[in-house]
DNA sequence: GACCGGCAATTGTGATCACACATCATCTGG
DNA sequence: CCAGATGATGTGTGATCACAATTGCCGGTC
């Protein structure tokens, strides 16, 4: 399924190489949970999804494979989106808590008064979103707030480990709120980061980013355990 | 250079990949900083240096990008060796230091008396070659001892962090042991860790890998300043 | 009706060719 | 003798074809 309509993610830029394309497509659909755990895709049947040859799909989905975003089965060497298991999603809640909390304290130090209010109104929209239970445009919303704190931290390597880790933990988000509904959706901590932000306060930064995430994870090991 | 002795690199295993075995011969070769940071590199060249089409290469290649052992320069879309810069080798230290030493208290938990006397054996051929200065010997024990205790650990996430973390620490290892020579060589905690991992005790192996690392990765950041 | 054998479609992988672009060397004109 | 144009070479990228292996379907047999 979703196969077919993938070619909507597709946003042109012709700059840009169709294998780059082809992966922001691919990786902004993982986020955001298009794809199941434990589905079974092909080269050849994403290409003709996203109208294109194979050849730039194979390289998108080799980085992917890399990320852990996508895997090859070692048995029929097919491709599919990995399983869910209650390890792997501890072990990305670990990594999750120690990365993106770092990152918040990185930028804390960093803040400007644009970037501020970015996450205000980034906030609002959230808010907005979360009164009406839109849930997509809540995902969004907490996905465009977390990486402009990500970004305005100008930390190459802790930014791609961070986006990594929500690439993988995309498809985890399907199943939780396939579960849960759009009812409880969890009482985040963005005014307490907007405050720490104001503040140049690091290590309140630093902690109200990692409740955000231990809360939020917590959901989602409930929700993949029941 | 050294691209022309990269064949020795490549071990012939019939039922992998093409180009998962080109991936391994490149990973081991940055992991062992046979490129220089900054060199530049080409798909073509690579191949020939394999002996294989540049299309295994190409799907390798693509991976270790994706890994940041490689990067892509955005004005020639040339490939190159990442160069070096403190900054980067800052977040390599600080994800090291928090990557690994969690994999040793898993580790520890889990350490069997089979691991231990492995990680002894290691040990043993890492102190032969620091007497003999023999550089290489010490560079490759150390690396087998450290992913020894990781993959007891069992944690396929971290593991892998951990990799690619010392993949693009690879680079700046050249770098290091052509300024300081085979001299002074670290002094490692690797009998406190087989102590610890002895006693099954993951806070005392946690505190002796982050020292551990701390030690080698300051030795990298003076090295480089300079 | 259930099981099994065999054929067709689909899979990932590798090779080869074509193309646009960047780089570098050479050559030409002043 | 030097600067700028011009060609040759090398670069990553994409398309297409070939191939072995696996899957899945369909019809036949017990």
């Amino acid at each position: 399924m979703a196969v077919e309509a993938l070619s909507s993610y597709l946003l042109k830029a012709d700059d840009a190489a169709f294998h780059d394309q082809v992966y922001d497509a691919l990786a902004e659909a993982l986020t955001e949970g298009v794809f199941a755990p434990g589905q079974s895709v092909s080269l050849r049947t994403l290409a003709s999804g996203l109208n294109v040859s194979p050849m730039p799909v194979r390289e998108a989905v080799r980085r992917l494979i890399a990320e852990k975003a996508l895997e090859l089965q070692p048995s029929n060497k097919r491709l599919r989106v990995p399983s869910l298991s209650e390890d792997r999603l501890h072990q990305l809640a670990k990594a999750r808590s120690w990365v993106e909390p770092e990152l918040a304290a990185i930028a804390a130090i960093k803040a400007t008064p644009e970037l501020i209010e970015t996450l205000k109104e980034e906030d609002d929209t959230l808010m907005v979103a979360l009164s009406k239970g839109d849930v997509e445009g809540y995902m969004k919303a907490n996905h465009a707030f977390h990486f402009h704190i990500y970004k305005a931290a100008h930390a190459d390597l802790f930014y791609d480990m961070a986006r990594t880790l929500w690439l993988q933990t995309g498809p985890f988000m399907r199943v939780v709120f396939n579960k849960l509904g759009t009812v409880q959706l969890p009482r985040d901590h963005h005014q307490e980061l907007i405050g720490a932000f104001a503040a140049r306060d690091a290590e309140t930064a630093r902690k109200a980013m990692a409740e955000d995430i231990a809360e939020g994870m917590d959901l989602m090991v409930e929700a993949v355990r029941v």
